[in-house]
DNA sequence: CCCATTCTTTACGTTAACGTAAACTTCCCC
DNA sequence: GGGGAAGTTTACGTTAACGTAAAGAATGGG
């Protein structure tokens, strides 16, 4: 028994908890295209890996626009070196945007530490 | 000669890069509240932390609504421990996205690293 | 005094990424 | 064969965070 080897929307929408409607708008958006059996969607473990990657982009902030150039890039197709330039640019500014926000967070938790110190402080007070 | 006293939005819509739509926004969901000269607004340095809070905020995800209860910490009036409490939970949860942002960004790397590579074995292969 | 800036308010428009609802077909089970 | 459960299409609704436009007041320089 090998890997399952294709997939109903609901499985899918089930198995990375987003709703039907939703894999059904990245097929709208061009981002999937499945198969049909009659009228009904039938996903392949590729289709699957696209869902994946979409859902990836989404986590590092890149609009469906732009999941969709990225994954342009997993299907090679002669000349690719000019979107895999675009491509590495974009997650180099994702890059520096990561670092930013970790600059940002330690900023922010040096704040917090100071206001948990005062709040302590003004409780200490009131106990006496 | 000390610091700037007062700003007006023209400054501070230059110095953040924003627009002078986007500060009267911020003031509009409370965010800010400016002292006036007649109709003009008049911003203090306090104003212009805030600001700067705001725009961090933003930085890391944060809502505007959530980037107001943030601000609403550095006025200590009280009992924050609740309000703290929340507070590091959301920096904890931004943590925790912030580390599978990295993991994501060093899979896309890795992805990356091989499309390249078949891009380069694709160019020799015409070089032949 | 006039003109260019910079400010003001009011209000409708926009975009992304879906949500939600209606109305219908298909399949499976007992 | 009745009735869920899961699938389908079509289409209007929603939310956040501003953009954009119109129309008018105030201010400072030449």
């Amino acid at each position: 028994m090998t890997k399952k080897q294709t997939y109903s929307i609901g499985e899918l929408a089930r198995e990375f908890d987003v709703t039907t409607r939703t894999i059904r708008f990245y097929e709208d958006q061009g981002l999937v295209s499945p198969s049909r059996r009659g009228q009904t969607r039938i996903y392949s473990p590729a289709d699957r890996v696209t869902l994946k990657l979409i859902l990836r982009g989404k986590r590092l902030g890149f609009s469906l626009a732009e999941s969709k150039e990225l994954i342009g890039m997993y299907q090679p197709q002669g000349d690719n070196r000019h979107q895999l330039l675009a491509l590495q640019n974009k997650i180099q500014q994702r890059r520096e945007q990561l670092e930013q926000q970790l600059r940002d967070i330690h900023a922010l938790q040096l704040e917090l530490d100071d206001a948990e110190q005062r709040c302590v402080d003004a409780m200490k007070e009131l106990e006496n």
